[in-house]
DNA sequence: TTTTCTGCAAAGCTTTTGCAACACT
DNA sequence: AGTGTTGCAAAAGCTTTGCAGAAAA
């Protein structure tokens, strides 16, 4: 219960901060992009944008495609969206920006969220990443991605497939 | 001089175990397919397919792209190339399939190597992500991730936008 | 000789662009 | 009122598919 009330409480600050950002910048809050913003924030399965226009469907049955590819889009370039790039051919998008890793089925696509914790990343990453980065490069986020099988695919395939 | 040498030595033993791993599995090892696997070993570009294409088209001009996105997926799924997913909206494919990292700047979408040594990212991997991951998922390669600015993008750019 | 691979053409998907009408501030 | 946003349609870009002829084992 406790569980409960905090994610919500922090689904809800996710989305004020955004709705927030959206109108100090001076963009206007449209219905469709607040409910963009809303089921970005609310997703656990790092939906596509095709995925986000048919969710979006059942409150704006008249909505098109291409006004949910331009929010996005602009949340993605206000970096409030992370894009995901999977192995099929489209874009995911993942409503919690911080820092996280994914591991990403090779077979089946899924993605599942993998915590790293800010401490530990942070201290990985200063001790032993920094130095080649900083002189030329300036990082503004960062990711860790895992290949593999999930649970599903490697009891389906993964006994016999050994390379 | 050493340092060349040894590079080239490199190049040429992963050559051949991509070479001998095609053998192996009984697939035929064609002039195209051939030169296609040493574009990707040699190239520290992380070129997509197109790119592939038009440097294969000087020695093989009647090559069609077709071929090359075939080659390109097979040695995929035979992890000898890795896909790199960047933000524009191709696939760039890295001939390196050891464990390192990658800096994506956001502007210009070039793509830097970074250096992590396979001790470094398995201790930070062993202490602290497997235990999350090991019940459900097969992990069978890991890539990092940093997105921001390059720094001739940071230079053009940065200084100005500050979120 | 059999199987795999190539090259051409066409189709498929995802994403982007152009533009008039509309909605937000 | 003015600018930003939407929705429709069409286009663009990358990747895949189908198939006949050619090449590899």
């Amino acid at each position: 219960m406790n569980l409960i009330k905090q994610e919500d409480a922090g689904l809800d600050s996710r989305l004020n901060a955004v709705v927030l950002k959206i109108k100090k910048l001076g963009y206007s809050l449209t219905p469709q992009r607040f409910e963009i913003i809303k089921i970005i924030s609310e997703s656990k399965s790092h939906p596509s944008a095709i995925e986000v226009y048919n969710k979006l469907k059942k409150s704006y049955p008249m909505v098109s495609l291409n006004t949910v590819y331009k929010n996005l889009s602009m949340l993605s370039s206000l970096h409030e969206v992370r894009e995901i790039k999977t192995l099929q051919n489209s874009v995911h998008y993942d409503g919690d920006t911080s820092p996280h890793g994914h591991a990403i089925c090779e077979k089946c696509g899924k993605i599942t969220d993998v915590k790293i914790s800010e401490f530990d990343f942070k201290g990985f990453f200063e001790t032993r990443i920094k130095k080649q980065l900083t002189e030329s490069f300036h990082v503004r986020n960062y990711g860790v991605e895992f290949y593999g099988l999930c649970g599903h695919c490697f009891d389906l395939t993964g006994a016999s497939a050994q390379d």
